[in-house]
DNA sequence: TATAAACCTGACTAAAATAGTCAAGTATAT
DNA sequence: ATATACTTGACTATTTTAGTCAGGTTTATA
């Protein structure tokens, strides 16, 4: 199991913006640089999370990317839903009442996927935008 | 984020021979059958069990896979560790002194995902086989 | 009002990882 | 003897990921 670079990248993105705390917007261009992402793919990204508004966006000359929110509700369950960056453990669809099997009963591990799910879910739950600028300010004092 | 298939089929696997609590040998043609996963890919994940001694091989005909030790004492973590499943969620070396970016520091998320590879690694490390077939045995009443 | 900075969008592609298959064995209970 | 079942290593197809590329549109400012 391992976290993709869409997610880590989205995360880090929005974590470099936060530190500015909605005042003027930065750009794209800096993010990919200070945090050496490539700018195509740093516009695929945000493209996802303007939809779920999660960053405004502003246009033109000195434009670039706000953070739609305050840091603290901003939590990376959100983050990684805008940007499709999913846990997925069981195999087989939940709503279904087959097995990924194929045959009628859940198969003997599906209740541990599914609290393995759980289990990863609630951090992402816990964790907001605010808790990583906060840390890392702390830790350049 | 998704759990593969190598590691689910391992611990389904396993979960179906721990039903039969070091008794007989289950041939993994009757678990293949059973859990509905190609033999040939089961022969390659049993043999990374067998090197590390999860379970015993009994070769010829009547043979098959047991359990090596009590189902209490075989953890998840163990399971994963043979079949190199892996949780890997920083994408920097731990080692290392670098960061991802190619920097001499770590990156605004370094801690977070350090925290959520342990979160994840708990989980884990709490859960053992006999937790499985328990928890199936008791629905069946 | 020209221009350059920056957002915006969709399609395309290379590389890596995953999930197997296939072939050719060896051991052993019956 | 022989069929069952483990053993091993190489090969391959599929899928997913991680981008690139080529074209835009908007707008501050000189
Ligand atoms: S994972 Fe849901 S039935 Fe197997
Ligand atoms: S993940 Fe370790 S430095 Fe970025």
């Amino acid at each position: 199991m391992k976290l993709t670079s869409k997610g880590r990248y989205a995360v880090m993105a929005l974590a470099d913006l936060a530190r500015f705390d909605n005042v003027n917007p930065v750009s794209l261009r800096d993010i990919s640089l200070r945090q050496g992402i490539s700018l195509d793919y740093l516009e695929q990204i945000f493209s996802k999370l303007r939809k779920k508004e999660i960053v405004q966006s502003v246009r033109g000359i000195q434009g670039g990317y706000v953070l739609n929110k305050n840091a603290k509700e901003i939590k990376l369950t959100n983050i990684f839903d805008a940007v499709d960056e999913k846990v997925k453990t069981v195999q087989c669809k939940k709503e279904s009442k087959k097995g990924c099997n194929g045959k009628s009963t859940k198969c003997l591990t599906h209740n541990l996927w599914d609290e393995l799910e759980n289990h990863i879910n609630n951090f992402f739950e816990e964790k907001s935008l605010y808790d990583l600028v906060k840390d890392n300010s702390e830790r350049r004092i």
